[in-house]
DNA sequence: AAGAGTTAACTTACTCAGGAGTCATATCGA
DNA sequence: TCGATATGACTCCTGAGTAAGTTAACTCTT
């Protein structure tokens, strides 16, 4: 007995048995995680085995490459947050009510989670090769909710310059960001608090917002 | 036959003679080109070795270790702007007139050398270790001429809470740094089509600017 | 029911490339 | 001859990707 291991102890391959949609679940999560917090750079393979809790080999029978990996968790994250914005789209807030009823519901979904934001617009992202493309692409879908009101706005003005639209377009986007990064990096803050303070700033800069229709006060 | 060469032939190893601070600055403006053009992390030391025309120890020998020559790029980078941005601010105009022309001297400089912008907000750079707390302060720098500003249109407005005006300010930089970045992207506009595109979507927003004593038009 | 064969889930232990950093040495002007 | 300028040729480590094998569960017989 005590004279037991003679061999090194060889753990469990192949013994848990998850299945692969549950597994791949889990790595995705986990994924979603680590390129959220520290960016895609930063981020190594065998960071995200561990912190699934498997080992590196499995994520390359899944997901191919640490691109196909990437491009997995993107899509996850993605398609929470754009279900999140057409969710809110949907309650029929117009103008700049609008854009604070989705800031509001983008604070309460990223509140449990917040790393999902910056799994989208990673900086250390490779913005060259095919699978990234793609990226753009969901970026894009989450960004487009505000085009049609910044050129209704241009539009209204007089202006319908497509590139001074574009050039708006990307101020305004920002505008957003900022307010969703200001946010997450002031972590006692409720979504509840954010939104109103979203809602003195806007009203700073606009004057008073019509906020009939909403669950807004 | 020719036995001639046993030994490899053995180049010219300090046959140069530059003197070390004409050197530095060569390899500083070869590194704030890589790490402006594709970032800290995707950069590396012989890179910027090959882009200077000398070889990486050198680069050790002048700057100690790749942080080292990053810090000294970015002082570099953001020396140049926080000049600027001093030249334009003794300039004299106010709110948003000062915005514009402050935005038209980052034109006018960041045309032959658009690079220098990516250097200092450069997402890829490493956030954490302590000669990078100082890239903060420099980025702080060149944004806070619009604290200032941000607090006083919030004061007129009545308000006062230090992390409203906080947030307000973030969107704030988030709109200038915005704007550079449009343009960067556009390299087709010259400085002078970007200043005018800039000015028509502010008076889209904030109605006529008080252009008295600035040279803008 | 008890084995035999197949497959999916999973691991250890590698290879290989690239990049940070170092060492010993070479050239040249003062 | 000494110090500054400079380099080729290393070491060493990290991280992407792979090969080969192990375990368990689920068949398919008889």
């Amino acid at each position: 007995m005590t004279s037991a291991t003679t061999r090194p102890p060889r753990p469990n391959a192949g013994t848990k048995g998850v299945a692969r949609p549950e597994r791949e679940a889990q790595i995705i999560e986990a994924g979603c995680r680590l390129f959220g917090e520290h960016g895609y750079l930063a981020t190594s393979v065998a960071d995200v085995a561990d912190a699934a809790g498997i080992s590196k080999p499995l994520i390359y029978n899944y997901f191919g490459s640490k691109d196909g990996l990437h491009v997995a968790c993107v899509k996850h994250a993605s398609a929470v947050l754009v279900s999140e914005i057409e969710r809110t789209a949907a309650l029929g807030a117009v103008g700049f009510a609008r854009a604070v009823v989705t800031l509001d519901g983008m604070f309460r979904l990223l509140e449990p989670r917040p790393w999902l934001w910056r799994v989208v617009f990673d900086a250390t992202a490779p913005r060259e090769g095919e699978a990234q493309t793609w990226l753009a692409e969901h970026e894009r879908r989450i960004m487009d909710f505000g085009r049609e009101g910044v050129a209704e706005l241009m539009h209204l003005a007089g202006n319908d310059d497509p590139l001074d639209i574009d050039a708006m377009r990307a101020a305004w986007e920002s505008i957003f960001r900022a307010l969703v990064n200001w946010w997450l990096d002031h972590p006692g803050e409720s979504p509840e608090e954010m939104t109103h303070r979203c809602l003195r700033l806007f009203r700073t800069v606009f004057g008073e917002l019509d906020l009939s229709g909403t669950a807004l006060t």
